[in-house]
DNA sequence: ATTTCTGCAAACGATTTGCACAGGG
DNA sequence: CCCTGTGCAAATCGTTTGCAGAAAT
């Protein structure tokens, strides 16, 4: 975790009269650490391999938390729990692709979606607050070589 | 209901070696009544003024059905629960502006996104399967002059 | 001392499912 | 007749919440 992002998130707890418990420090501590995205479960396990008395209860009421601040982004990719990605404010990174045949997800950028959308948007009459994009698609590789290089992942969510 | 979308339909019960029953015919009828998109608990109200008894698990087990025939759209727009839209087949419409003001959900087409977003999937090595914007947007007129249009539907979601 | 935080366990809400019966083919 | 479809009620599962005690300020 960059010291940087630790003092953003320490600096807007502050700001906003949070205080500091040893059950945040352990989720905020765990929830950076990812260099990639993950769900609820995966962060409650971490964090406590640094703190054991943290509970799910906490890990779900620090997580909108972390995301008001700025510094983590919610995803929702369509799978029926959420997730949560830490370098958001590096790299925000709005669209994904996930692959129907090995539930892997790609993160990508595209500045002309970027400036299509913000035109569309103004367009009808809005400010955009968040846009997503999101596309499920089948691997080419295993359409082609009958094996997706990278299904040891999971398997296929819904066919 | 469009006599071409009702034909499509039952071509499709048959062809899969499903059974006709009232429940499902009243499902149908209500499902594909609409011009907008619903929730599965608004279709249950409405097929149950056409058969009333059809129950709630009966509508969960039509949905999917019509979903895979293709003639109906599933709709993930963020909320807690999914949305169906029947005009799917006349106007496929893939992307969402969601005001968070009102609630209101609009729809829109465009074909510059769609050609990048075939592109980009390509470029990664996969095919698309299904695509979708969402965009979340502050409405512009609410922020001038300090009423939204349409406020009138529903509080917005989650602030 | 006062207020926020916490863990626990129960509650939630959309959706799914096991079961025994009803009803299409 | 046989097998699919149905209603009912209970189960699921990620997430939220009420409560009483614990800890931060």
């Amino acid at each position: 975790m960059e010291a940087a992002v630790r003092d953003r998130i320490y600096e807007f707890i502050q700001a906003s009269g949070l205080r500091r418990t040893t059950q945040r420090d352990a989720i905020i501590e765990a929830a950076f650490s990812y260099t990639d995205h993950y769900n609820a479960d995966e962060l409650l396990l971490r964090a406590r391999s640094i703190d054991p008395s943290v509970s799910r209860a906490t890990v779900y009421r620090t997580l909108p938390l972390l995301v008001e601040s700025g510094l983590l982004k919610e995803l929702d990719l369509g799978k029926e729990q959420m997730f949560y990605d830490p370098n958001y404010i590096d790299h925000p990174r709005h669209s994904h692709l996930i692959c129907l045949d090995c539930n892997r997800i790609l993160e990508f950028e595209d500045r002309n979606i970027d400036t299509l959308e913000n035109c569309i948007t103004k367009r009808l009459g809005f400010s955009p607050v968040n846009k997503s994009t999101r596309i499920e698609a089948n691997c080419d590789e295993l359409k082609r070589v009958g094996v997706c290089q990278h299904q040891a992942g999971q398997p296929a969510a819904r066919s």
